[in-house]
DNA sequence: CGCTCAATGTTACCACCGTCAACACACCGC
DNA sequence: GCGGTGTGTTGACGGTGGTAACATTGAGCG
């Protein structure tokens, strides 16, 4: 059995994704995720040791709630790829899906990348699987951009390629966090980010064309 | 010891200072920032409640943690400006610092920036002093870049300084959490940061480029 | 010199937490 | 019907953040 639920288990019905809505219910009202496995439970209805039929640890509930968050935020991303036209084009949705949904959760956002987790290692497995799906994404984004002439990027060279990708991806992150901490403007409005966001990224897209592609 | 420079408190001789190094070696021994208050008064040689005589709270203790590394940070931000020439070079420089500083302090950088506090605000005010200097000091130099002709910046456009000052501390920032967690690259070297970090600045400074300035 | 007193540190206690072991139940195949 | 295993509960343990009452000690003042 286990894995992704879909069949009702024993007495109380499917408890495990009761608990995973509680602790997800509880991050998005409080905006922190140092909640009390108790209070999970208690929210969930259900004994202070139930959680431990599902999983092993606090740290495992955790991981499953970051692990959900990385799986819509890898939809979105590929949606947005999906909708869009054009190497700068799809680098500008899958940037602006990236921030939108950071902006948007922010409580998940920082438990995803931010949390007790001491480093990408000890991480269950299927959370590594998702963010390196996630930059292979990225990459191939990028790399076919490169070979479309796009951006001013060797295809073949691999490092300059991994490059691209981490300056990328670090610009993306580095500006979610600091929007959700609010160091980066601490009267801006949500309708000011998407702008902003959108200028900040530009920055970037600059960076990469092509000398003749530049205004 | 050593004679201090301002308040020697009583029976201890400087108990506050004592519980802040405790605090920042158990930070930097084990990784980890959720560290308990026994813990560091243990640590200190003193028992639980004496913390309560320095610090309102755990969190305080933490937030004076966080200032320290703030202080450091700028520190070593400022130096690096002194020591750089030219524009591109200085904006090399902090970010090279910043960078550094980062990877060097992987946990207290996570604290300052990642930890229990809710958001910015909340923040005891000595913090969001040296917060709010480090942000001047960025803008600092990209506005002399910009006036200098250095940078393809309008220095009298507060709006389109303000994206590269965000650019720029995104960039860095997003950089430096990904190294720490090791998303960047799980199998990269302490060697390989280092041109790493320059390759994904250097994109930066191409997009700032004047056309003309291009390679 | 001795007294006072406030700053500092300690002890004892509270509610709560994560985790575990023992127990209770309820649904499954037989 | 019946056992057994998956599921939930109860109760306990050590540890935690925080508070209050108590002990100590050094500084200022007569």
């Amino acid at each position: 059995m286990n894995t992704v639920a879909s069949a009702a288990p024993y007495h109380h019905g499917d408890l495990r994704r009761a608990l995973l809505d509680s602790a997800t219910a509880i991050l998005t009202e409080t905006g922190r995720w140092d909640f009390s496995l108790r209070e999970v439970a208690r929210r969930a209805g259900v004994s202070h040791a139930a959680s431990y039929r599902h999983f092993t640890d606090k740290e495992a509930l955790i991981a499953a709630v970051a692990l959900t968050g990385y799986e819509t935020l890898n939809t979105r991303m590929t949606t947005a790829i999906d909708e869009a036209t054009g190497a700068v084009g799809t680098l500008r949705a899958i940037g602006q899906a990236y921030i939108g949904f950071g902006v948007a959760n922010p409580a998940l956002y920082r438990l995803m990348f931010g949390q007790a987790l001491p480093s990408i290692e000890g991480l269950p497995p299927a959370v590594l699987a998702v963010l390196t799906e996630a930059r292979a994404v990225l990459r191939g984004v990028i790399l076919a951009g490169a070979r479309a002439g796009a951006f001013a990027i060797d295809p073949e060279d691999e490092q300059e390629v991994s490059v691209a990708v981490v300056t990328a991806w670090s610009l993306v992150h580095g500006f979610t966090l600091l929007t959700i901490d609010r160091v980066v403007d601490r009267e801006v409005r949500p309708q000011v980010i998407d702008p902003l966001a959108a200028r900040v990224a530009e920055r970037l897209i600059i960076g990469l064309l092509p000398t003749q592609g530049r205004k």
